[in-house]
DNA sequence: ATTGATCTGCTTGTCAGACAACTTTTGCCG
DNA sequence: CGGCAAAAGTTGTCTGACAAGCAGATCAAT
């Protein structure tokens, strides 16, 4: 049964709380290293109980906005809300151009991995994606679902630069896109061809880096990632304004 | 006065209980969808009040790793913490390897951003970017700090790109290497040089993006980032283009 | 018997007050 | 003036209570 989305957002006191803090800080009212009102302060002016206005602070203290020290106070931090990147608020808003833009980053990641995978994979890391490959030649022969396996197979190729930083972000961007699979591999994804146009890109993505050729790693995943784009119905001429000579390669007039 | 960093974490009860629950979810204990305990039978397995329960709670619920219905209970998400990424771990530990990679990461959007700003930029954008670098240009004149200066550049050719997540995502990676361009403007760094040098890649990179020069700006900010690596002992052999098959772009001269 | 509404227990959200742990300021005394 | 102890203030934790909302059980009606 689909879930169904919450269209108003439920009026949460603590969230009030904590929002209205975090634009007094992105305002500048409180600059990095100022002591926040008590919380028996901002309770009175709020008009809320201190446990809500604790839960409030809690979280800016988890999103690396405050930090309190007992006894002291609760202080504004030295570079807040960069301890950590969302990009929650451009996807959950559902809006198409966000998601271009969440897109095109992804794509810039992905292809670079995959150069970088060329140059950097180790045995295992071919097996990993040898089998993720199999497992999605499976699934298309068997009209199946391998989002899964899609999934793996660009965490392999993350894991294959050898860089846990990378393969984070890449496991982070591409889980904001595993909706975005089902359509591939949904009956009529197989029915359309889309499976077996994907996994064909992907088995030229394996082969270049297979081979240690960063270029055509790099050049069979940005192919990969267009098609995966028009797929979503992102209009990619905008950042490919050169379909034969490809994308950011050569000088414009 | 220095702050003195804190060696031994202080013991914050609800950290505790946040730590234990959110290994519970990595470990597979709570999968997703799955119902916590309810906030009493936490507290009395705790053995702390429920207030602590709720705070650790509210912790969970900020990083992405559960969310809680009224009347209901606390559900594990879908994709638990895969709502924000962070490399504060990576960076904290002060690693020299972990930086090595992190720096990576940067360096691939940096390059990228500096190609797209190339082609999509608008006359208010070099306007920035020209005024962040004759900002730096008198820093290097007077031997003062360009720290600002230099990160106010990076952030206005990322906001050149028209990509707000990008944007986004290279003010935070930038943020992470905030002290790291110290060295650079110090008075030993302006002696040495490096000031100088680092904005001879300023302007480089400056010059190809306003000729919407999109391989040029790329490889401008690559020896750029190069550069800067360099001076952080990192190193960047894999970042280099191939010398017979370039890198991603076309033939180099 | 199935369906529908209602009821009851349970869970989270919020409130109030209190004490403990700790920090900062104040004020006294040498 | 300097050092030290008391006091005031702030966050951390505990306790108890009630309101708001949910889920399953109960029960009545067709």
């Amino acid at each position: 049964m689909p879930q169904i989305a919450r269209l108003t957002r439920p009026s949460q006191l603590s969230e009030t709380v904590s929002k209205t803090i975090e634009q007094w800080i992105a305002d500048g009212v409180l600059a990095p290293g100022v002591k926040l009102p008590t919380e028996k302060t901002l309770s009175a002016e709020f008009g809320v109980s201190r446990a809500v206005v604790r839960e409030a602070i809690s979280r800016l203290k988890a999103e690396g906005y405050v930090a309190s020290r007992q006894g002291a106070g609760a202080f504004v931090e030295a570079r807040p809300g960069q301890a950590s990147f969302r990009l929650a608020d451009d996807v959950d808003a559902a809006d198409p151009a966000a998601m271009v833009h969440v897109f095109e980053l992804r794509y810039i990641v992905e292809t670079a991995a995959a150069a970088l995978a060329a140059r950097r994979h180790s045995a295992p890391d071919l097996a990993r994606m040898r089998e993720a490959l199999q497992r999605m030649d499976q699934a298309v022969a068997a009209c199946a679902d391998g989002a899964q396996a899609d999934d793996d197979f660009h965490v392999a190729i993350a894991a294959a630069t050898g860089n846990p930083a990378l393969q984070r972000f890449i496991r982070f961007m591409g889980h904001q896109f595993f909706d975005s699979r089902v359509p591939t591999w949904s009956a009529q994804g197989h029915a359309a061809g889309r499976a077996a146009a994907a996994q064909a890109g992907h088995q030229r993505m394996f082969e270049a880096i297979a081979a240690g050729d960063a270029a055509g790693a790099r050049e069979a995943a940005r192919q990969h990632m267009v098609e995966a784009a028009r797929r979503l119905g992102i209009d990619t001429k905008d950042w490919d304004p050169a379909p034969q000579a490809p994308w950011e390669e050569e000088a414009l007039p």
